[in-house]
DNA sequence: CATGAGCGG
């Protein structure tokens, strides 16, 4: 539902937002925006719904994040009421503070339209924010979120030493250049101030590309510094086959440091 | 220097 009224004051710190938004948005304020560049997503997952849910017939809900603590419903509804169908935005709070969580979710009246929303707007930059929106399409609460992964296991490395102007697709076009396997690139940004955090994550389908890109590109000028190029921790563990039954969970780092009297009782537990 | 934001009602 809409609910205006509920923007926070900014808390104080350095950055003050430009503008808070207690006023309905002006009549014609903003134009719709034409993306200076191609959809600046992480992944290529973008433009799909993720599956089908069995039981909704359109989903017509836009996930939306990188949300700086100030950006309210009138910021959203600023942002998005040109469009003249949205039906409801909605900021998710910390229940006991009330602060944003940094994402939110807008719903349109027709499917087209989000869509249309999300092709055009994601990627480009935020009234006031300074950084780019970060549209998806909503996925319902139950949450099989490891479906999402398309085509197989992601190759992913961490690179450091970002420039502050570096984009997502400023980032994944500097590997594409070389890498035809890139299928994404992610700029961490910094929710407090909307800027990039510096570092950022670039993932490949081809797993060969990617151990190449760990020494090739290591110093290669991406804007203005030369980036430094690190091991991604891993954040999808469904990628890899995972450990499963006794032996293996055993043989597995978390139990390494098992004594020698819990295996005994193990033993006795097992018998 | 540094390892991602992560789906409500």
């Amino acid at each position: 539902m809409m609910q205006p009224g509920h923007g926070m004051a900014p808390p104080t710190m350095g950055q003050q937002p430009p503008q808070q938004y207690q006023q309905p948005p002006p009549q014609q304020p903003y134009v719709m925006m034409q993306p200076q560049q191609p959809p600046a997503m992480w992944a290529a997952q973008s433009a799909q719904p993720p599956q089908q849910p069995a039981s909704a017939d359109e989903v017509r809900t836009l996930w939306i994040g990188d949300l700086q603590y100030w950006m309210d419903e009138n910021y959203l509804y600023t942002c998005f009421g040109n469009t003249g169908e949205l039906t409801s935005v909605k900021v998710i709070r910390n229940k006991q503070t009330s602060q944003s969580e940094g994402y939110g979710f807008i719903e349109f009246n027709t499917r087209a339209t989000a869509e249309r929303v999300l092709q055009t707007y994601n990627g480009t930059i935020m009234p006031n924010g300074g950084q780019n929106y970060r549209l998806n399409w909503a996925t319902f609460s139950a949450g099989e979120r490891s479906s999402r992964q398309d085509d197989g296991p992601d190759h992913t490395i961490f690179v450091g030493d970002l420039a502050a102007d570096v984009t997502d697709y400023l980032l994944q076009e500097t590997f594409r250049a070389r890498y035809n396997s890139v299928k994404g690139a992610k700029v961490v940004i910094d929710r407090l101030t909307g800027r990039s955090k510096g570092y950022g994550f670039v993932r490949f389908a081809d797993e060969g590309e990617q151990m190449r890109a760990m020494t090739e590109m290591q110093g290669v000028l991406c804007s203005t510094r030369p980036m430094r190029i690190g091991p991604a921790t891993n954040k999808n563990p469904a990628a890899t086959t995972q450990p499963k039954g006794c032996q293996e969970a055993l043989s597995s780092r978390s139990l390494e440091l098992i004594s020698a009297e819990m295996v005994t009782i193990l033993v006795h537990v097992l018998a």
